[in-house]
DNA sequence: TTTAAATTGTTATAATATTACGTATGTAAT
DNA sequence: ATTACATACGTAATATTATAACAATTTAAA
């Protein structure tokens, strides 16, 4: 049983069909739509969008992927020990997205929200930016 | 010609589909979804989704309401001035949504965008909570 | 090993949003 | 006033995103 995707033990307890939604993520690193996994995933045995959306709910509530609200896409957490706080930059050029995790921005996000003392639970950010390969072109 | 709204004068080239829906998501100062909205202005002649979309399109160009997000569904904007970002608070418990503005928080966040350089062009941030009211039960 | 919880597969349908097309309206330049 | 242009309109059809309902099965724990 060999596989060229690298696995934690937490893995190990994820259902078929959460284990290849997470690979296919993984892989892309890129957001993907629900829809858009079904069809990738024909072949390994999904036939209905319920099945895809379980999965990612599931994922979504281990923190291993998040929900990119504004694109409707779902994206591999890069962030290993991320809670359910999520920041993104999202390219309005090109669409590419990248996850923001424990920079200055982040950082400075969560010492306001501590300042502040608003009772936040957990947070969204989506920054809308050119980024540097469209900003040159 | 009475009314019981206050307009400045912009809203005055609105267009009578764009006005309504604006009327309606100001009277109600909740987020409202597309086809709530629909239902709403039956009487007041919306017959089709695409009416609905293509008057909270421009409403959303035009700065005056803004679309929330994680719950696909349009607020009044209720920051007269306010500019492409938007940040808002959503009770996890009740739902309820407030914009937040001009607070320590929204300051914070478009200070650490200077400080960061990022190319950020405008952001929308959410951040779930729990409600005063609802913290208090 | 029996019970409870979670997951599965399937069908159907709900909810959200856009495409395409032709018509009408308002505005500005000729 | 007439043309040209952009914007908005109305309508029908369809695409996209997401969930409900139900029965069967697997899994984990007591």
């Amino acid at each position: 049983m060999s596989s060229n995707h690298t696995h934690n033990k937490k893995d190990q307890t994820l259902t078929k069909n959460q284990r290849i939604v997470l690979n296919l993520l993984q892989d892309s690193g890129e957001p993907l739509k629900a829809y858009f996994i079904l069809d990738s995933l024909k072949k390994e045995g999904l036939n209905s969008p319920l099945q895809v959306y379980r999965a990612l709910d599931k994922l979504v509530e281990l923190g291993k992927i998040h929900k990119v609200e504004s694109l409707n896409s779902f994206i591999i957490c890069n962030n290993s020990n991320c809670a359910s706080n999520t920041a993104f930059t999202i390219c309005e050029r090109c669409g590419k997205v990248k996850e923001i995790k424990n920079n200055n921005l982040t950082e400075g996000v969560n010492e306001l929200v501590r300042e502040n003392k608003l009772n936040i639970t957990r947070y969204n950010l989506e920054f809308y930016v050119v980024c540097n390969t469209c900003k040159i072109n």
